[in-house]
Parts: C-alpha cells; structure tokens; sequence
DNA sequence: TGAATATATGAACAATTGCTCACATAAGGA
DNA sequence: TCCTTATGTGAGCAATTGTTCATATATTCA
C-alpha cells in the first residue's frame, strides 16, 4: 500500500524529468500573461485589433513601452501584424490567448 | 463606419482602465504558472499530494528553494497543506490549477 | 524633397525574482 | 533529554525584467 504510493510518487518525478522542457516553455508561455502592461495589451487585442497609439493611450506607459511589450508578444506568436499606412495594427493569432485569459478569469472570480 | 470603430476602440480602452485592478490580480496569478520550477510543482501536485523532500527530489534546486516557492504558491491560495509526523503534505486547493494549466498545454502542442 | 506622424530599437537603470547559504524551528525516536 | 530528520526563514546576490530616454526608421502629405 505504502509501497504502491511509492511507485506512483516514482513514476510522477520521473514524468516531470523526462518532460522537462515542455514545462519550460509551459512556464515561458504563463510569463506572457503575467505582466499588467501585457495582459492589458492582450485583453484589449481579444476585442479588436489596435495600432500601437491606441494600445498606448489607455497603458499609463510610453509608447515605446508599449512597442517593446508588442515585440515580444509578436517574437512569441501570440499577435501578428498588418500595416495600414503610418499605423500598424496588432490582432491575436489565434483564440488560445482567449482562452487562456478566460480560464485565469474563472479563477479570480472565485 | 470609421466612427463606430473609433467609439468601439474607446469602449474597450474605458473598459480596461476601469477594471484596471482585476488584470493586475491576473497578471499576479499568471505570474506564479511563469516559473519553471513552480508550474513543475503544480504539474505534480496535479498528480498527488506530496511532502517537500519528494518535490525537491525531481526538482535540480535545494530543498530550501522548494519552500520559498511552496511559501509563495501556499500564500497565493494554489495549494494547502497537511503535516503527518515529520512531513508536510502539499496538495492544490482546487481544480482551478488543473484546468488553467492544460489550457496552457492545449497551446503549446499548436 | 522636407516636415510631420507612427512605430521600432538600443542603452541604461531601478525593481523584482529565484536561488543558495546559514541557521531556526518542529517532530520523532533512542 | 539529545540526536536526527523534515521543513521554514532571512540575508545576500546574480540574473532578469519593465520602463524611460534618445534616436532611428518608415510612411504620408504638402
């Protein structure tokens, strides 16, 4: 009994081992979401696409914060580009940035 | 037409800003799944309960590291303990951790 | 072409983070 | 009670991070 707790105890340690890099990038992918400036940024692209003036006007920060938060966003595929003139627009990739932002959501929400 | 989008734009950034509070608790909660060695825990923790000295066991860091994070994980409500003689028995307090990591895991295997 | 506007980029810096080391605390068994 | 084992804690430190400032690049328009 002790001893099948053992086992089972064995095997979880040695999955973790084993896929250790799947939970770097796991834990590379949270570290997006886990700024406020970011998941500001996300939230609002979850709505519609936004140049980087919009992003900038309601972000108490800079707009070359804003382009810096933006580029690693865009280097990490969560948002992608298309230029209109002067401006550029950001937009989601895909709907996994929604998702994601509505599971923690859940959580806060109790 | 490009008035509808400007008023859209402007109830989304009023939006955001008025809940300004709540992202930040999101970007906080994300922020605890943005390290490898803690979201390695929970993944862990997703699987049994477990005392420190079996976490550290699979984890390439000191026990002491392990409980400066357990500390931080325990504070922020993830997980709960347990103590049986000796040990202390670590667990998730909910679900919630379950559910927002394979969120995660859905979007890294693209 | 030259000025104006929108965005990107690099350097620098303060703040935060995750770790180790040394030591404290707590429980069990001789 | 003393020793051993399990865990918690505080100080200190190197690495990372998010921002600002100054400046570069790109596009439009006169």
């Amino acid at each position: 009994m002790e001893k099948e707790n053992q086992n089972a105890i064995l095997r979880i340690q040695e999955a973790i081992t084993r896929n250790s890099e799947l939970f770097e990038s796991l834990a590379q992918l949270y570290k997006l979401f886990g700024d406020a400036s970011r998941i500001k940024i996300l939230v609002a692209l979850t709505q519609s696409e936004m140049c980087v003036s919009e992003i900038s006007e309601f972000l108490s920060i800079t707009q070359s914060a804003v382009s810096h938060q933006l580029r690693i966003l865009k280097s990490s595929n969560l948002v992608k580009t298309r230029r209109d003139g002067k401006n550029i627009y950001y937009s989601l990739t895909d709907d996994h940035v929604r998702t994601i932002i509505d599971c923690g959501m859940e959580h806060i929400s109790e």
